[in-house]
DNA sequence: TATTATAGTGACCGTTTGGTCACTTGTCAA
DNA sequence: TTGACAAGTGACCAAACGGTCACTATAATA
């Protein structure tokens, strides 16, 4: 990440925005989390709604990168073991880094007045992970270690409890260590029935 | 429901917040829908915190009343067939309905802002359908229609990926006919594995 | 050294916002 | 008939907001 006074305005941008919303958020509070004055956010960009821009510019190139390119796959689980160990390590990520946090809560409050946070919020919490798992487990069907069902259903059935336990945890974090333990009885469950023995 | 101008500020209001957050919501707009003078408003509430705070009592009561009390069970499905009909009306319910669309939106717009709503977020999201759908399931295994599992864990695999469809449709509601075609097609799925022939 | 572009400041502006207040109108009971 | 109360109006207020502008400091370049 560059450390440019235009990249750390969209850091702190992406804080307030997340927490307080669009509408919500003021560049008084803004310049002065920057150790700034209002005025000089106007020399880095026109105004309000181009900071806005900028920072959701910024979001989809990052989700572009990480969830859309073939590159970024993780490697593929050679055992069901394998496949519990990968998707608890994505989850970790996921649920404690704190500008995903930030993301999560942005797409959630903002999805319904800007189109575009519209679009990223279904990449996001749907087509994302679920085109990711539906590439694993084609492979782990290949290679005999689940059953063979449709490839795109069983992602689907896989991620979407997941997202939705996640999001709870994006809304109440003190609800941390629950989920945790139900996402893992959950995959364990998922592997009882699907992993091949 | 009444039709009290004390009521139908809070019918317009849950319009407004839904559509523009709280912050966004603004009492002149208010005022003007409802063909009243702003200053009127403070007549029947103290402040736009008061307006608010009302109508999420009246969100809670109404959930609570709802989905909170055994004696609003739909009626217990008494085929796999029958189970898919059940869903599949509540779900055109759920999904057409043009007040709960406008509270499932103030629940996620505002779930980080709002304590009160964070709560009833999970409840509507996850604990509400997944309690009736335990009950339903538990009574189904009883009658010998779906193979013995955990009724909670199946409660949760069977609503989490229609809650997250219909998250979806309440979005991008020009999806809707992909939505409902998605949700056929899980609802057989799961009747398919887990339904006794 | 003089010049120029960049980054930053503080005072200021117009608009929007939640909220107040004196006043009017209509209704119903004493 | 009158008095009291609830419901509604329009003018007004202070605060907060996004945005502008003249000005300063600094550092690189000609």
């Amino acid at each position: 990440m560059e450390n440019t006074t235009k990249s750390r305005i969209l850091d702190e941008a992406l804080v307030l925005f997340a927490e307080n919303g669009y509408k919500g958020a003021n560049l008084r509070d803004l310049a002065a989390r920057l150790g700034l004055s209002k005025s000089a956010l106007y020399k880095h960009y026109a105004s309000k709604e181009d900071i806005w821009n900028a920072l959701l510019d910024r979001m989809i190139a990052y989700h572009a990168e990480h969830f859309g390119s073939a590159e970024h796959l993780p490697q593929m689980p050679k055992s069901t073991e394998e496949l519990y160990v990968l998707t608890m390590k994505m989850l970790h990520f996921t649920i404690n880094d704190p500008r995903i946090i930030l993301t999560r809560k942005l797409l959630l409050t903002e999805q319904f007045h800007d189109e575009r946070v519209c679009k990223l919020a279904t990449k996001h919490f749907l087509i994302g992970t679920e085109n990711i798992f539906t590439i694993i487990f084609e492979k782990m069907m290949e290679d005999g270690l689940l059953k063979k069902e449709d490839p795109k259903m069983l992602a689907f059935i896989y991620t979407a409890p997941v997202t939705t336990l996640i999001q709870l945890c994006t809304r109440e974090p003190d609800k941390q260590e629950e989920v945790m333990r139900r996402i893992e009885e959950f995959i364990k469950y998922f592997i009882k029935i699907y992993g091949v023995k």
